[in-house]
DNA sequence: GCCAACGTTGGC
DNA sequence: GCCAACGTTGGC
């Protein structure tokens, strides 16, 4: 069982059109970076937990929790020209992207953003709190998750 | 909207 | 394979 954080602009996809969604459950696609499709590609396995992070917004925090429920699989957005993700260098018989598969568990009471994560010495070494880190799929450690979950239900 | 920090591209 | 130029991310 391993721990991630993936980041989501709340404008395009939110907790709660995760939890709103069909299923409640989503296809995480478009992701194009390598660092971050590595993860996803060798890494991220059925059942690990995610923190879903809110970035790029007004208050970027970590909002609450989702779990993977289908393991890595081609993103086909990448060969849809009609798709913003298309990438005309991504040949369907070598496909450079791959996507997985989230679905709700929890939504957090309080959000916790960025400035309280940075501020706790507990989460000093997390990827995301780290200087100039972008990676929109990075691993939490289970002390790192075990911690913020804690402090998720303490507030 | 600014811009620092990264990542990617492509000429050489 | 270097590196300048360009593009993107994402907090502020």
């Amino acid at each position: 069982m391993k721990y991630w954080l993936m980041k989501s602009e709340p404008d395009e996809f939110s907790i709660d059109d995760l939890l709103n969604a069909e299923k409640q459950t989503t296809a995480w696609q478009g992701i194009r970076n390598y660092q971050a499709r590595n993860f996803l590609r060798d890494d991220v396995q059925l059942n690990d937990l995610v923190l879903f992070y809110h970035s790029s917004c007004k208050v970027p925090a970590i909002v609450g929790v989702a779990k993977i429920t289908q393991a890595a699989s081609i993103d086909i957005t990448a060969f849809d020209i009609q798709s913003k993700y298309y990438d005309a260098k991504s040949d369907p018989n070598n496909p450079r992207w791959f996507q997985v598969d989230l679905s709700y568990v929890e939504k957090f009471a309080k959000q916790l953003t960025l400035t309280e994560l940075k501020a706790d010495p507990a989460l000093a070494e997390m990827v995301l709190v780290t200087k100039g880190t972008r990676l929109s799929v990075q691993p939490v450690t289970e002390q790192e998750f075990m911690h913020i979950k804690r402090l998720a239900q303490a507030s």
